[in-house]
DNA sequence: GGTCTTTCTCGTCACGACGACGATAAGCCG
DNA sequence: CGGCTTATCGTCGTCGTGACGAGAAAGACC
């Protein structure tokens, strides 16, 4: 371990777990391959890390260039590493996963090379239809993502800068897949000291009485959890 | 991202962060390296991945090559990847950590490759000492270890395979740093269904009334979570 | 053997959070 | 102007928790 040559070398790739939602739904942002292996089956959009950037950095790269997204709103953390000796038949392929939580964007962009991209929701992902390990790295970031809702004020990053209070309980309905009571959960969130910030504007969404219109304050947890139960 | 050698080449190692409790205090297994950069400094004991293992086989590889531990008994975990570009000057490394819970140890072993080896109280690890981003890694992992006491069994890796409420206890105090009320704590963590499997033996350490012996049961989180508030 | 001390274990009580759900407010729509 | 819908506020019983009292069961000391 002391020859600075002599070391086996790894190729370095990000993948990301893109989740949105939309009508109602947990989507997540897949990709289909152009190429083998795999050629014609959904992935996961990433690609490799350059040789002088940092793995956050190679994160939000492949972001932009393969959807389009810039991740000023939203949320990037690291998910995971995956190095399974033969998770990729041509080489081997260390990846490191990244999770990205984005409001609903306009329409999924063909991305500069994959065959295409698009949303899809996540219980009608198919796991063998997913490339290599790609199945459980999206089980993996839907875990932590319903996980991370519970403690964390996440859920806004699914949001517009301005948003209601029902809007927010749709993310979190969403993402947990049961509904919620909307009395409680109003309560809960506005009781959590710099959840919400009250813009003062109010919004009224078709029918029924206009929501306050707040965004995302400074809090960094909400403590109690809300429960998922 | 097509031809399968036009791709950068990267060093990937796995590092341990190893935590145990000793006399009441949270320590961590420290190496001091015996080469440049960094020579003489502290550091987390971890190596290079080998072409044909899996990350979670090299970080148990390394453990039992190191520190002559073997993971049987204890906790490992994957607790993140670090790839700044600068973070190793010989080279481009991409590390992962991973985070090992293990019961109090015999002696600190002086690993094959290390010059040194020992158990240093997390307290007393002054930050810049520490090689590479090692200190930052640190920091990571006694965050993971504090955090998930509070929602998962995980505290009974630090204990032997039989232990009494208050050995149990005594591994909360160390990680979290304060003292708790000893007879809320045995309610809370005997009412946990399936966490804790009474043995029927009972044990007196020294003197006081002698305590129930019990062993890990099959719960795999504690809901509602302990809080350490 | 009797006390004292120590530790383990069980109870009690007040408070706060939560789930279930009723009631009111404030807009649209015909 | 009623009806409908959604937002927001209140109430009530239950449960978990922190603070703490009290009994149980051992060793220590005289």
């Amino acid at each position: 371990m002391d020859a600075p040559d002599d070391w086996p070398r790894f190729a370095v790739t990000v993948d990301l777990v893109v989740l949105t939602v939309r009508h109602g739904r947990l989507h997540v942002l897949l990709v289909r391959r152009g190429e083998d292996p795999w050629r014609g089956a959904w992935a996961l959009p990433g690609g490799f890390v350059h040789p002088d950037e940092d793995l956050h950095e190679a994160a939000a790269r492949e972001l932009a260039e393969e959807t389009g997204v810039h991740q000023a709103a939203g949320h990037l953390e690291q998910l995971g590493t995956y190095g399974a000796p033969d998770r990729d038949p041509r080489m081997r392929v260390v990846s490191v996963a990244h999770l990205v939580l984005a409001p609903d964007l306009p329409e999924p962009t063909a991305g500069t090379d994959a065959a295409a991209a698009a949303w899809v929701p996540v219980e009608e992902v198919a796991g063998p239809d997913l490339a290599f390990d790609h199945a459980r790295i999206l089980a993996d970031g839907v875990e932590r993502a319903r996980a991370k809702l519970e403690y964390s004020p996440l859920a806004t990053a699914f949001c517009a800068e301005r948003f209601t209070v029902a809007e927010l309980r749709a993310v979190y309905e969403a993402v947990w897949g049961r509904p919620l009571d909307p009395r409680n959960f109003h309560r809960k969130v506005t009781s959590v000291p710099d959840l919400l910030v009250d813009t003062g504007e109010r919004r009224t969404e078709g029918r029924g009485r206009p929501a306050t219109v707040y965004r995302p304050g400074p809090a960094t947890t909400i403590a109690p959890p809300l429960s998922r139960d």
